[in-house]
DNA sequence: TCAGGCAATTTTGAATGCAATTTTGACGCG
DNA sequence: CGCGTCAAAATTGCATTCAAAATTGCCTGA
């Protein structure tokens, strides 16, 4: 083959950061135009994570268009996305179809939330900032007065939040958008941990948080790291001790 | 907005899991065509990151698709995917880059490493069989046979392996591709731990190396992972004091 | 009645075309 | 000589088109 015509191409200097010398227009025009391929591609996960597609359809590519309105290229190039995400997967010349998650996936995938979650943990003790510590010991309290009240839905609220937030003071952007993605995947499935039905469960999850508030007190990363994980762990088990008992 | 018109799509059934009545003709062409897409998804991967083009340079949509030879609709495509890996960035009308790597960011980048690694190593207590052991343990051995060789070159590529070995030990689908996609990433920065000039480190990191070969003897799930994480974190420091050494 | 085969239709994968935006470069003015 | 303006050229985003493959439906013959 020929010789590398474009071999080494050179950066074009454009820095990433602001120039403002350069920006005769003072307007600060990020992101006027959304541009449809991103908006296609949140919409269409979101259609697909919302459950309008059952496990396993075939994603009707000629149907999204019309509803989106658009033409093929901007979906196909949304689905090609979705694909590398593992949300959907593509069989040549047989399209797109949601991907299944089996029994077995679930369990890796809560695994990877797991480990991502110990991960958050150990760098929120390196980084967290008394305010922010305050502030997930402000929503622990508000769970726990959930927890108290059996008010589930409140209770679920704080409880995302308290996770959320020590995935933010872990402050590793990487770490974020990983999670975030991982968490998107788990979306699609329901795992119904249904506290209600399950008051062991539910007490243990509060023990565990007193863990987690306090190893976070702490700054024990290691050790906020290893409770983070079999809390996700436990959080499964129940999950899955709970759709074996609807099941049977 | 009108109705959902195609709300609720019910599977059509047919099982991802081979169904051999419904397929007459009995060669499993699984891949035939490996599509056009995915390998030049792969291709534009490797392109960049072997470090063809520069970072922060321009993703020149017409010279890449007369190097590959094929039109702009399969190579666009490749270019939202491996924007969504975070390997370059879409700059509305203003074309694709490749993304620039920035001292905090690489830092986030190996402790998502260290995270993930530190998983493997938790899962792989609970998993690992004698053999898979005999084999890492093998390949320790190897590799301080290396080290005592001052074979750099066979001492990185045992020293890779192990970790290989240990995420597949893990025996978690979405673990090895997160792992892998992050090591993706992060080839593509030289972080040249230039062992050679770091007697200290070297010697550190294969003390570090026999403790993650113990905990592992050990089925210690948790100080592994504590382990494997500050292994990681000592990895990138050392390379991040050698980037320190050479520029200055 | 039903299995098998063939042709029409549908669907997918990729190329091409076209409007809109950006970039480039020349020109005029201070 | 430097700076702003504006038009030409290039590039991008998306729609449309086209060929190849798969799916569907129909028909035939046992």
């Amino acid at each position: 083959m020929s010789a590398m015509t474009l071999a080494p191409i050179d950066s074009d200097g454009t820095d990433a950061a602001a120039s403002p010398t350069l920006g005769p227009p003072p307007k600060p025009r990020e992101r006027l135009v959304p541009s449809l391929h991103d908006e296609v591609l949140a919409r269409l996960r979101d259609f697909i994570v919302e459950g309008n597609l059952a496990a396993g359809a075939r994603v009707p590519e000629r149907l999204l268009c019309e509803r989106f309105g658009i033409s093929r290229t901007p979906l196909r190039e949304a689905l090609k996305v979705l694909a590398s995400e593992g949300l959907i997967e593509l069989l040549p010349n047989r399209g797109a179809r949601v991907r299944r998650i089996d029994e077995r996936e679930l369990v890796d995938l809560f695994d990877v939330m797991g480990g991502l979650e110990a991960l958050a943990g150990r760098l929120a003790c390196e980084r967290v900032t008394e305010e922010d510590f305050a502030e997930i010991e402000r929503l622990h309290h508000a769970m726990y007065g959930h927890y108290l009240r059996r008010d589930l839905h409140g209770y679920f609220a704080c409880n995302q939040a308290i996770h959320d937030r020590i995935v933010e003071a872990a402050g590793n952007a990487a770490l974020r958008a990983t999670y975030a993605g991982f968490a998107g995947r788990l979306r699609r499935v329901r795992y119904s941990a249904n506290l209600d039905a399950d008051r062991d469960r539910w007490g243990e999850a509060m023990r565990e948080h007193e863990e987690i508030l306090d190893a976070l007190r702490r700054r024990a990363g290691a050790e906020l790291a290893d409770i983070l994980f079999r809390h996700l762990r436990n959080k499964r088990r129940a999950a899955a001790d709970r759709e074996a008992q609807i099941s049977e």
